[in-house]
DNA sequence: ACTATAACTGAACATCTGCTCAGATACTTT
DNA sequence: AAAGTATCTGAGCAGATGTTCAGTTATAGT
C-alpha cells in the first residue's frame, strides 16, 4: 500500500509534510491543560512544579506535556539546579493567541452580544 | 463536585470560558483532514462531494466534519439546487494558518535546514 | 410518482489521548 | 553517603475521536 492513508494533495490543498507539521502545532493547543501551559509560558517562564500548581494535573502530567511540547521544539528547557525552568521564544507563538482571539471575536461579531475578548492578551 | 475537572485559572492564567473557546478553534485545525478542508476553504468555496475527493475520506465522513466545524461556525453553509456550498468568511482563519507558519518557519531556522514555507499561503 | 444525486445522521468500531500511579533519574543539602 | 526535592518515564486505564456503514432527508429531472 503506497500512500494509501495520506492526505491526498492536489495542487489546490497543502503539501502533505507540512500539513502534518501545522497539525502538530495546532494539536499542541488543543487541549486545556496544554493550552493553559502555553500561554503562561508566553508571560514569563516556569518551573514544572509551578506549573502543576497552575493547572488541574499532577506535576507527572504537566511533565508529559511538556515533553511533547519539548518534541515539537515549541517550548525551551533550562535546567537551574534542582529545577526545570520552560519557556517560549517564539513571539509567533503569542501572535497565533491573538489571532484566535481575533477569530473568536468576529464570530461573537456576528452573535447577539459580543464580549471583549482581546484584554486577555493585554501584558 | 462543584468544578474539579475545570483548568484552574489563577490571575495569570487564561479565564476559563475563554480558554475553552480557543480550544474548540484549535481542536478544529488539529486533525490533518480537517486541517486540509479548512486550508482549502480559505481559498474558495466547495460542495461536500468536490471536498470528499480533494481529501481520503468518505463524503460522509467529511460530512461530519463539517457538522463539528458549522456547531463552532467556523464554515458557513450555502445551499444551491441539489448541493451545499461551504466557504469561510473569517479572515482571521487565513491568519491563523499564516501565523502557524510562521513558527514552523522559526522553529526551522533554528535547525540546520530550513525550507521556504511561507509559499504555501502564496495566492 | 419515480428515480437519481447530494448531503445528513446515528451506530459501531478501532485508534488515539490525557491522566494518574509507581518507580527511576538528577541534583542539593547535610 | 543518605535523605530530600524536582523532574522524567513507562504502564495502564477511561474517555474522546475519526472513520465507515446503513439508512434517512432533501432537491432535481423525467
Amino acid at each position: 500500500m503506497p500512500t494509501s492513508h495520506i492526505v491526498r494533495d492536489g495542487p489546490q490543498g497543502l503539501p502533505e509534510d507540512l500539513l502534518e507539521e501545522m497539525v502538530e502545532t495546532f494539536k499542541a493547543l488543543s487541549d486545556p491543560t496544554r493550552a493553559q501551559i502555553i500561554f503562561l509560558l508566553t508571560k514569563r517562564e516556569y518551573s514544572v512544579n509551578e506549573l502543576s500548581e497552575l493547572v488541574p494535573v499532577s506535576a507527572s502530567g504537566v511533565s508529559h506535556h511538556l515533553a511533547k511540547l519539548r518534541a515539537i521544539r515549541l517550548v525551551n528547557a533550562r535546567r537551574d539546579g534542582n529545577q526545570i525552568f520552560y519557556s517560549i521564544d517564539d513571539a509567533h507563538v503569542g501572535a497565533l493567541f491573538r489571532e484566535a482571539l481575533f477569530h473568536l471575536d468576529h464570530v461573537r461579531q456576528n452573535l447577539p452580544d459580543h464580549p471583549a475578548y482581546f484584554e486577555a492578551l493585554a501584558e
